[in-house]
DNA sequence: ATGGGTCCT
DNA sequence: AGGACCC
C-alpha cells in the first residue's frame, strides 16, 4: 500500500468518551436527603452557593454564585451544606468503580468529570459482535447512533471512525445506565475522537442525555463556542493575555499566525491552542491513578490567634489520617497552607505553603496502628511558625494541611523496600553515592514502617495525651519532632541514580519506553547485569519508577506505556 | 469565591 | 514554593 494512502485511511483512531455527572454535589445531597428532591436545592461552602440542582437552575442560580443573591432569586431555594467532601468523595470512588468495569482507561478532572478511550472495546465489539467480558451487549445491527448527534452526518469518513463513534454512543448510554442503575445517579456524556471534542460536544445537552460529533464537524463545533476561555487548558491568565492581544474568540486564534501567537502567550500553548482551534487535541487519556496528595483546607473570615491555629489544625489532622489510613499508602512529607488577610485588595490573598519531611516516627507503626495526633500537630505548628511571623499580628483566612508524598504499604520480602534495605551491595553497585551532599539519605529506612526499624519506639507510640507539651520529657522523640523539619530530601537514592542515567547523551530512558512490548527490553549500555541481578518483581519495580523520574513531554503516545500508581 | 486536585517552572 | 490549570 501507498504510504500516502495509508496516511489517509488512519486519521481518526481513537474513540473517547466523556462522562460528566450533572450537577454532582446536588445530585449527593438529593440522595441523601430525599425530601429535597422536588425542590429547587443549593449546595453551600461558606457564603456561596457552590452547585445547584437543575430546578433550582431554571431561577437564574449559577455556580458559585453568594447565598444572599441565590436566595433573592429563589427564596424558597433549600440549602445544604457541602464543606465536607467525605459523601461526594465516596460517590465518585462508586462511579469511578463501574467506569472500570468497561476500561482502566479512565482519567478523571475532580470528582465527576471522566474521560474514557474506549477505543479498544468499540474494536472488540466490531471484531465479535459482542464482548463476552463485559456482560453488555450492544444492538450491532441498528446502524444509528443513541442519543444526540451534533452537526451533518451524511458523509462517512474514510478511516472508518463513523462507525466507531456509534458503537461508542452506545457504549456511553451503556455506561450512563448502569450508573443509574446502580447509584441512581445521572450522567451526561461526550462521544468523539479526542478528548477535546467528546469534552465540549457533551456540553450541549444536559442533563441526563449524550451528544456524539462525527470528525467532520470538528471545526463547526469549535466556532460555536463563543470565547477562547472556553478551550480546556485556557484560565484567566491565559485569557487575559489573548484577550489584550485582541484575541477573543475561536476564529480570532485561527487568524492569528502560528509565529505571532508562539510570541505572545509561549511557544508550547500557542500550538496546543492553534491545534484545538479546529478540534486537533492529540493529548491521550492518561489513566488516573492514586492521588498524588491528600489535603485539607477550612477557610474562614479571620483566624488570629495561636490557640486557634492549633485547633484548627488539629481537627484537620485527625481528619486528614482517617484520610491517609483509608488510602493505604505512608505519608512522606507534610504541607501547611496559609492564607493571609489582603488588606488593600478586596480579594483573598495568595496561598502560602510551607513543606517537609514526615519523620517516620509520626507514622503509624504497626504496633500502635495510629497516628500520633499530638506529634503530628507539633510539626504542623512548626511550618506554622515558618510562615507566619507571631511576632507580629496576623489575620489568617484559610488553613490546610495535606500528605504530599507516598510510599506503598510494601511489607513481604519481595517488596522493593526490604530488598533495598537489605541488599547493600546492590546499592554499590549501582554507584550512586555522595551526590550532591545526599548520600545518606534514606539509607537506614528507606520506605515502610512495617518492619518497624525505629527501636525503642514503644515507650512513645502510645498514650500520647493530645495536651502532652512537646519537648519535656523523652527528649530524643521530641528532638526529632523538632528538628527534622529540614527541607525534604530532594530524591531518594533510587530517584538520584535515575536521574542521572537520565541525564545521560544517549537516553536509555526513550529507549525503555518506547518498548512496549517488551518493557524489560534494554538498550546495552544500561546496567542490565544489575537489573538482571534482581528478583523479577522488584526488576518491574525498578523499571516501572522510570518513566515517572524522567520527563516525558507532556502529552504523548508513551503515557499509554507508563504505569501509573 | 469553595474544597478539593493536577502538572509545570 | 509558587503558579497555572481543572472541577
Amino acid at each position: 500500500m501507498d504510504s500516502i494512502e495509508f496516511d489517509a485511511i488512519i486519521r481518526h483512531p481513537r474513540t473517547i468518551i466523556h462522562i460528566d455527572v450533572d450537577c454532582f454535589y446536588a445530585q449527593v445531597e438529593m440522595l441523601r436527603h430525599p425530601e429535597l428532591q422536588s425542590k429547587p436545592l443549593g449546595v453551600q461552602q461558606k457564603n456561596i452557593v457552590v452547585t445547584s440542582n437543575y430546578l433550582a437552575r431554571e431561577y437564574g442560580i449559577k455556580k458559585c454564585m453568594s447565598v444572599e443573591e441565590a436566595l433573592q432569586l429563589c427564596p424558597e431555594l433549600a440549602l445544604v451544606n457541602g464543606e465536607d467532601l467525605t459523601h461526594y468523595r465516596h460517590y465518585s470512588a462508586k462511579i469511578l468503580k463501574i467506569l472500570h468495569r468497561f476500561t482502566p482507561l479512565v482519567e478523571r478532572l475532580g470528582f465527576d468529570d471522566n474521560f474514557l478511550d474506549v477505543t479498544s472495546i468499540v474494536q472488540k465489539y466490531m471484531n465479535s459482535g459482542n464482548d463476552s467480558e463485559l456482560n453488555i451487549s450492544i444492538n450491532m445491527e441498528d446502524e444509528h447512533p443513541v442519543g444526540k448527534v451534533f452537526g451533518p452526518s451524511e458523509e462517512e469518513c474514510p478511516c472508518g471512525c463513523h462507525s466507531r463513534l456509534i458503537i461508542a454512543s452506545k457504549i456511553a448510554a451503556e455506561i450512563r445506565e448502569q450508573i443509574y442503575k446502580d447509584l441512581h445517579i445521572t450522567c451526561s456524556a461526550g462521544i468523539g475522537h479526542n478528548k477535546l471534542l467528546a469534552k465540549l460536544v457533551g456540553l450541549l445537552h444536559k442533563p441526563n442525555q449524550q451528544t456524539l460529533i462525527f470528525p467532520c464537524s470538528a471545526a463547526m463545533l469549535l466556532s460555536t463556542i463563543e470565547s477562547v476561555s472556553k478551550i480546556p487548558g485556557v484560565g484567566q491568565k491565559t485569557t487575559q493575555l489573548l484577550m489584550s492581544n485582541n484575541i477573543k474568540t475561536v476564529d480570532d486564534l485561527r487568524k492569528t499566525p502560528l509565529e505571532a501567537l508562539e510570541k505572545k502567550i509561549g511557544i508550547d500553548l500557542a500550538r496546543k491552542l492553534k491545534d484545538n482551534a479546529e478540534g486537533i487535541d492529540e493529548t491521550v487519556v492518561k489513566p488516573t491513578g492514586k492521588r498524588q496528595s491528600i489535603g485539607l483546607e477550612d477557610g474562614f473570615k479571620s483566624v488570629s490567634l495561636i490557640a486557634e491555629v492549633e485547633s484548627r489544625l488539629g481537627a484537620l489532622l485527625r481528619r486528614l489520617t482517617e484520610l491517609a489510613m483509608e488510602d493505604g499508602r505512608i505519608p512522606v512529607a507534610m504541607r501547611l497552607t496559609v492564607r493571609k488577610h489582603d488588606f488593600n485588595k478586596s480579594a483573598s490573598g495568595k496561598r502560602e505553603t510551607r513543606q517537609c519531611a514526615l519523620p517516620k516516627h509520626l507514622l503509624p507503626s504497626s504496633k500502635s496502628g495510629i497516628y500520633d495526633h499530638a506529634k503530628m500537630l507539633a510539626l504542623a505548628m512548626k511550618l506554622f511558625h515558618r510562615t507566619v511571623d507571631v511576632s507580629k499580628p496576623f489575620h489568617l483566612t484559610l488553613l490546610g494541611v495535606a500528605f504530599t508524598k507516598f510510599e506503598e504499604r510494601s511489607s513481604g520480602k519481595n517488596s522493593i523496600t526490604s530488598f533495598l534495605r537489605k541488599q547493600v551491595a546492590v546499592q554499590s553497585v549501582l554507584d550512586i553515592s555522595s551526590e550532591e551532599g545526599v548520600s545518606d539519605i534514606n539509607l537506614g529506612s528507606p520506605m515502610s514502617v512495617n518492619q518497624d526499624s525505629n527501636d525503642g519506639s514503644a515507650m512513645s507510640t502510645t498514650s500520647s495525651p493530645i495536651s502532652k507539651p512537646i519537648g519535656t520529657n523523652n527528649q530524643t522523640v521530641d528532638d526529632d519532632v523538632l528538628n527534622e523539619i529540614e527541607p525534604l530530601p530532594k530524591k531518594t537514592r533510587l530517584e538520584v541514580w535515575l536521574s542521572g542515567r537520565r541525564e545521560s547523551p544517549s537516553n536509555e530512558m526513550a529507549d525503555l519506553r518506547l518498548s512496549p512490548s517488551s518493557p524489560m527490553q534494554l538498550s546495552p549500555k544500561i546496567d542490565a547485569a544489575v537489573l538482571k541481578s534482581l528478583p523479577i518483581d522488584i526488576q518491574r519495580e525498578v523499571t516501572r519508577s522510570w518513566p515517572t523520574t524522567s520527563k516525558p513531554k507532556s502529552n504523548n503516545i508513551l503515557k499509554y506505556f507508563i504505569a501509573n500508581k
